[in-house]
RNA sequence: GGUCCCUUCGUCUAGCGGUCUAGGACGUCGCCCUUUCACGGCGAAAACACGGGUUCGAUUCCCGUAGGGAUCACCA
């Protein structure tokens, strides 16, 4: 495994640390997971930081989603969660300790300057940085606001061997000085980052792609204080069908709206998220424990991989197959009573965990899932579709007046004596079975299509059936 | 534009010099099962971006080209 071992004798340490200015969205999570994986296959520690430092973007709600999701999914997170902000006392601390060493410096250029320079870089086609013309100044204005910044070094070049992404080499003259401090005397993101990796003790910074650019800069900064040096590893962003940067468009929604809007269940998305751009042979369905056992960081893909809904609900279909019918009643029941109008009786309960079984092969989402039982708990007459209309109005008559009598004679109803009478009565008016199975399917279910018919109407048992087979016969129903 | 990264079926991927007439999964199409719809089973079409090298031999290694992506704030 070569790289990416941890170094002997240190015990691993990695963190997810979103920002909380909007939901969790599905990138996020994928960070999260890959995170959570990695730390437990080496029994190192899972850490949570929520970067709550840009006080005009951060909200509480942001981050009682992020928490929600992170639960939702099974991310169980050690020690406490860090907030950011609260640590900008430290920050600050670790500024003013590298201003001390001479290892930054204050820069009082202002913020119209500084876009001015950057409009006369951009003119010039020049590379848009800091010029570092505070860099070596002696002489400070005292009252003028100023920034911190570090004095990061101009000659020479950095590499970092990146987990993911293998060696990259950037030249410092690439590099300019970030600002570790503002003006307000709050640290950056930069700076903050820096500092409370070192102080959370976190070993394996695994993050999105979006901050290979930023490693360099803050290796740098690491090193001119004197830390230990992270392993990094930069995972590829997620892309929409299109090949286009992933946007609500696609499906960058909350997590929360997979699990609300589309009903998936958490271990589908898991398992989706996880063969995102990770592979392990031709394994397709990964139960946790699995995951930890084969996880690591040299099998994830190093380019971007794009969100694709169908192989996810394909992937959800397979777990709501799987899933206890107990877990998936009490799951689907607030959508059933909602479409219904009215609260579950216990009754009713028992006849969602008897149609389980049948109705969940078919479902590829908990929407659809909870929409298939309704035709079980409607009310008398239910409801007749385009679909069952035709097969009634296309009906070989006799057949429906046929059936009732047949099976209004059964004493031991079950799905093999209603079967029986179907097939007896088809005989009879020497019919195919089909001929008989669909117009009784669509007077008992109101539609064309349904699981088993003679399952449903065990299911149902004898008086509901007899009595949906009378509304189409008095013609009641419809 | 500068810098950095990426490139196997439509999509997610396996492949870590010969085992590749390139494997699996989703999707698509066909067949089977069958009272409908699903589930399930079987099968088909479908890819190594291009051009140079290195090598006895490249999907695998190197270099270009093209395409795609990331990033260039007193945001994170």
């Amino acid at each position: 495994m070569g790289a990416s071992q941890p170094v002997s004798g240190t015990r691993v340490v990695t963190r997810f640390a979103p920002s909380p200015t909007g939901f969790l969205h599905i990138g996020g999570a994928r960070t999260a997971l890959f995170n959570y994986l990695f730390a437990r296959h080496h029994g190192g520690d899972f850490r949570l930081r929520i970067e709550d430092t840009d006080r005009a973007r951060s909200t509480e709600p942001a981050i009682a989603a992020i928490l929600d999701g992170m639960t939702w999914l099974g991310l169980d997170w050690d020690g406490e969660v860090v907030y950011q902000f609260a640590r900008a006392g430290r920050h600050a601390e670790v500024a003013n300790e590298l201003l001390a060493k001479g290892h930054a410096y204050r820069c009082y250029a202002t913020p119209d300057e500084l876009t001015a320079l950057r409009e006369a870089q951009r003119a010039a086609k020049q590379p848009m940085r800091y010029d570092g013309r505070w860099r070596d100044h002696t002489d400070f204005p005292n009252d003028a606001p100023y920034v911190i910044r570090l004095k990061a070094p101009r000659e020479g070049s950095v590499t970092i061997t990146d987990l993911v992404q293998g060696p990259v080499t950037v030249a410092n003259a690439e590099l300019d000085d970030m600002v570790l401090l503002r003006s307000d005397g709050t640290p950056t993101y930069m700076l903050a980052v820096v500092v409370d990796d070192h102080d959370m003790g976190v070993t394996h910074v695994i993050r999105g792609d979006d901050h290979l650019n930023n490693a360099f800069r803050q290796l740098a900064m690491i090193r001119l204080l004197g830390w230990p040096e992270p392993f990094y590893a930069h995972i590829p962003l997620i892309h929409g069908a299109d090949g286009a940067k992933l946007s609500k468009r696609h499906g960058a929604l909350g997590v929360d709206a997979y699990r609300d809007d589309l009903g998936l269940l958490p271990e589908a998305v898991e398992n989706y998220l996880l063969r995102l751009g990770w592979g392990h042979g031709d394994a397709e369905i990964i139960s946790r424990a699995e995951a930890v056992a084969w996880f690591g960081l040299d099998a994830v893909g190093r380019g971007p991989a794009r969100f694709d809904l169908k192989k996810l609900e394909n992937t959800n279909g397979h777990y709501l197959r799987a899933a206890d019918d107990a877990r998936l009643v009490a799951l689907i029941t607030p959508r059933v009573e909602a479409a219904l109008g009215r609260a579950l009786t216990a009754a009713d309960g028992d006849l969602l965990q008897r149609s389980m079984p049948e109705l969940k092969k078919r479902a590829p989402n908990l929407g659809d899932l909870a929409a298939g039982t309704l035709f079980y708990l409607r009310a008398r007459p239910i409801p007749m579709d385009d679909g069952a209309i035709k097969l009634l109005a296309s009906a070989t008559a006799g057949v429906l007046t046929g059936a009732r009598e047949r099976l209004a004679g059964i004493t031991d109803w079950s799905a093999a004596t209603v079967e029986e009478q179907a097939r007896a009565l088809a005989d009879e008016f020497a019919l195919k079975l089909g001929q008989v199975a669909q117009p009784l399917r669509a007077a008992v279910t109101g539609s064309s299509q349904s699981p088993g018919l003679f399952d449903v109407m065990a299911t149902l048992g004898r008086e509901e059936t007899l009595g949906r087979i009378d509304d189409v016969i008095s013609g009641q129903a419809g």
